[in-house]
DNA sequence: AATAGTAACTTAATCGATTAATCAAAAATG
DNA sequence: CATTTTTGATTAATCGATTAAGTTACTATT
């Protein structure tokens, strides 16, 4: 149809009147008694016309408003984070708002390259799955006076906004529950990070072996770098299973450790739950259709995003809002994986 | 460190000229020898001290370009598109342009609204997967003179650019595959879509069968509509099965069809490929982790989204390129879900 | 009838950056 | 030395919408 976009000014000529005018109905001033009612029906009628849409950059740039918020995710290849996309996009947008986001593939320099960028898009607020070691540009948004609300993950150092859940319950447990089901050497397989709530899941085991009077192995706990993941995985997997106390039941800390390491006990021909039982963080498709459903910690995705949107958007419309933190309870999804164990001793075939 | 914001003002200030030189300055035209060196070098040194980031929105309403681009991808949640998006991303950014996305989730409403907003939004060019009967908004781009390329996906009647996959080659080598490894009775498992490269996909394998004289069975092809996969794709496969010729292999058409699929045969104990082998569209870690390993088809991926940005970035910066069409090669990765076919007869425990 | 009040618009500044047009001063030219 | 060119900077319009402040013209009040 038309070639060039059609602006108030368009409207307001061919109605005969002032661009202002034409720009407080088309913000329902009209309704407060400011403007005519049939004058306005026309301006209506002319923008419908038309087909006006408003110039959302020369509206922000004006007001100093884009409705817009930034997602940071940490990872977008992580079908939890994926989805938390989803449920923010949609969320966002029942408030009117847009979100933008990028992924920092767990990367702090990433991660502030993207604030900033979002930022100089004008972003009215943020909100951020933090990675290890961002602690300053979180701070340095602060003093800018910049909303957002942490996601995820937190720093208990700082005084932030933030939806998380509540790991060290998650991993108490899940490591309870498994000895529960009869195992006794249970490992976790970790990501070696300052971040806190790696930290509590951590914590969550070891305390449950504690409680329940296990004495823990060191073979059992192994920790790895985000980045080695892929390569280091199957070492450690091995290892747990070499000592001379070898695991019977691991738990996975994150999905990519699940993925990697569903694939390497694949390889090795382990039966699940028989020879090693698991229970995984994360969720994903891959959990019902592994070789037996797998075991997970089920947060709650839907209101961990929802939450953010709405602390968010508080504080965006008001600035005096005070600080909220909130930590949810995650559920323990029991499938197969994790099933009692059974008396029959089954021996690996290395 | 300060609360507000730089704007070009503040260093013009400081530095005693005016904006527009501060502008130049920013710009790189002191390179062009329209600036004194000294000038220049004290602008950037105030610059750089005061942290000077521009204001996008502002200059973009000046210069009638924002460097960025819109993604409208089909389905987030579809590992395949999430890693194009990723791979679009990473593209767009060596460009210097920013990429904002949203998924349609195949809903032709949906993706209009998408693109709208992008559109007053002020994108300057789109990539988009187009859903079913979204033909309309494509010929309103088109009319419009909005740069855009259509990925993964075209519509054979309208000229555009587009960046897609020969799906009729990679569908009739699927089968062939098939064939080749002794199997007779190949299903395909299809969604029931206007789309092309669907019908693509679906006369490949029926040429494919009727090249090797095979006789096609109608119980052997099934369609399903992308929203009622999830609720509709037992019985499809109960179908397939329970004819008196029932198949012994089953291509899917796409991820979802595959996941739901791939689920229920795990609940009804098929053994893959001894009892129906597999080869699937779509590609995800979920085909390593499977019962056994999946054959699929692999789409060159990071070519798709590399090619899709850069006739995009050549028709935004130059109107008159020539449209560009190109159809690239998958290859079929083959794995254990399709090896040749054991001679002993299992029985399927029902 | 004079004044206040209000309904319905218009004016014009503004957001921050870009850029065509212009100008002043210094340098080059004949 | 007068004139043209070049260099280096400024002015001011502009992108499209918002909004405080101002202007009519008309109605209501006493």
């Amino acid at each position: 149809m038309q070639k060039k976009k059609i602006t108030l000014k368009d409207i307001a000529t061919r109605a005969g009147v002032s661009t202002a005018l034409v720009s407080y109905v088309m913000n329902g001033k009209d309704k407060e008694g400011k403007v005519g009612k049939e004058m306005a029906a026309t301006i209506m009628a002319i923008a419908k016309e038309l087909n006006f849409k408003p110039h959302y950059l020369a509206r922000s740039l004006r007001s100093g408003k884009s409705f817009t918020i930034g997602l940071v995710i940490a990872d977008i290849s992580n079908p939890f984070f994926a989805n938390i996309a989803r449920v923010v996009e949609n969320e966002a947008k029942r408030f009117g708002y847009t979100v933008f986001y990028g992924s920092s593939d767990e990367d702090a320099e990433k991660s502030f390259d993207l604030i900033d960028m979002l930022h100089n898009r004008s972003v009215d607020g943020f909100i951020i799955v933090p990675t290890e070691n961002s602690q300053s540009k979180i701070r340095s948004l602060i003093e800018e006076n910049i909303p957002f609300v942490l996601l995820d993950r937190f720093f208990p150092e700082i005084q932030t906004n933030y939806v998380s859940t509540n790991n060290y319950q998650s991993s108490f447990d899940a490591c309870t529950h498994l000895l529960e089901m009869g195992y006794k050497n249970i490992g976790m397989l970790a990501i070696d990070s300052a971040l806190h709530h790696m930290k509590e899941r951590i914590r969550g085991y070891e305390d449950a072996l504690e409680i329940h009077g296990i004495k823990r192995n060191p073979h059992w706990l192994r920790k790895v770098r985000q980045k080695e993941v892929s390569v280091k995985t199957r070492e450690l997997i091995d290892d747990m299973l070499s000592t001379e106390q070898p695991v019977d039941a691991i738990i996975f800390c994150t999905y990519s450790l699940a993925v990697n390491s569903l694939k390497y006990i694949n390889e090795l021909g382990l039966k699940v739950p028989d020879q090693i039982a698991i229970v995984s963080f994360g969720q994903a498709e891959l959990f019902d259709l592994y070789q037996c459903p797998i075991t997970y910690i089920m947060q709650q995705m839907n209101e961990l995003g929802k939450k953010a949107v709405e602390i968010l958007i508080q504080k965006i419309e008001n600035p005096d809002t005070p600080t909220q933190q909130v930590l949810m309870q995650a559920s323990i999804i029991k499938r197969d994986s994790s099933r009692k164990k059974s008396n029959k001793l089954l021996k690996r075939s290395t």
